[in-house]
DNA sequence: TTGAGCTAGATTGCATACACTGATTCGTCG
DNA sequence: CGACGAATCAGTGTATGCAATCTAGCTCAA
């Protein structure tokens, strides 16, 4: 996913990639090749071909003779990305839960320790934001399959765009981190079935709180906007 | 997935996926731009652009300033493929249970049973195969989850080259119709847990022996062309 | 005032030309 | 005779130009 590619499309690729999830482009904005082309000081070809992939990958949505434009998700895509997410981190967590190294283990063990001494301390949201992202991304890659972790991630890709949506609820981290300490029980005393469920009824709430945040923070177009400031992550 | 593409190189694309499906183009065969300008009478851009769709899709591998390959599944990746495919239609399975229309569940019936007279009558091989083929997809997309059913079949797609390698064991087709009725009756009876179980058993089954087909057969290039004359499906 | 039709500008899709990288072959030296 | 190196060549990566298409703004009529 994050292989070095020498060639200029792969750059910008990730370039934009990188944009999209800062937020310096949202969902719904245009993607305009000359633009792109003048503002990375390149020609239209890599420009092109770098939108091509993004298309693929789901991150951006082109017809023929239209602009390519971020994708956005509807609250009912948004609901059924959330649903097959589950599905696989829970297809995942049930592997990993017997597949997992000791080191792994551990490895999960001291980021779990690590997020819940930021919530204590009232640290920074967004490292704890991070810290949650690295937790189900080492669940994810525990199965040790790598088709499995592919198609996991590029589904968790596609809700990054929304990380500026910062999941406020009160007490939801506190009930995150709950969450978090039973997943791993399960996995370190390798009850595969358990934490499979866990998991899955985790991210899917996830969603749902997420959802119900974009419904009511997005009236608008111009309101989206408005959220840019606000950084974090549901994961 | 067949959406109608006007653009030359969306036509380009949907060229070349066919003949690899069909054989014409196998699994380590080069693809050269230049030379498939040509046979499609239209210029390299074009078809660079049909190519990276390709390579986002899997279906094809590339390196910088390498020619761009049919994409080949050593036994380990197809290992993982099926493994994360049998956990996909499993939770397809599992939804489509409480989820398909009586009119999707009599579809599903008459597919088997058609299957059911193919295989008593000694009808075509590849007839059962393509019946196999669309109970598999209808299950799928029972699930009414277009991101599942999506990523699902995307993952399905990949094994497509191999349709050429029939499984030949001897009660192979039986024994998969006997699945096949042991799904249907879960997926009927509204028995989610068990649809899944059961299709997620079947999948991993089907890999498994396509897996030792080809590790028998497959000792060589030469002997990979050779079988080109047999089409089939272990879907 | 509002809506349909039209025209001009902007933008995409494709073709062609050039630059650069990787591979093969041939020549030379040890 | 074998091995190393340089030149040549095939093929990919990028730039640019042109034609087709879309979009926005305007005109004009109802």
């Amino acid at each position: 996913m994050t292989d070095k590619d020498p060639t200029t499309a792969g750059t910008v690729r990730l370039a934009i990639e990188r944009d999209i999830f800062n937020g310096d482009l949202a969902p719904g904005d245009a993607l305009e090749e000359t633009r792109l082309a003048a503002r990375f000081g390149v020609s239209r070809t890599p420009v092109r071909e770098a939108i091509t992939q993004l298309v693929q990958a789901g991150l951006v949505t082109k017809r023929a003779h239209k602009r390519a434009v971020v994708s956005e998700l509807d609250p009912g895509t948004l609901l059924e990305l959330f649903e097959a997410l589950s599905e696989l981190e829970g297809a995942a967590a049930f592997l990993s839960a017997s597949r997992m190294t000791p080191q792994e283990k551990s490895e999960l063990l001291s980021i779990h320790a690590a997020a819940g001494e930021n919530l204590q301390q009232g640290g920074d949201p967004n490292a704890y934001a991070d810290l949650g992202f690295a937790f189900h991304q080492l669940i994810v890659r525990g199965c040790h399959n790598s088709v499995l972790i592919d198609t996991t991630e590029w589904l968790a890709l596609r809700v990054l765009p929304y990380r500026r949506f910062q999941v406020v609820a009160p007490g939801r981290l506190q009930r995150n981190q709950a969450d978090h300490e039973g997943i791993i029980s399960a996995i370190v005393d390798g009850d595969a079935a358990t934490a499979r469920d866990l998991i899955q009824r985790h991210t899917l709430e996830q969603g749902d709180a997420l959802m119900r945040f974009i419904a009511l923070n997005k009236t608008s177009h111009a309101d989206f906007h408005s959220t840019a400031s606000i950084k974090g992550s549901v994961l």
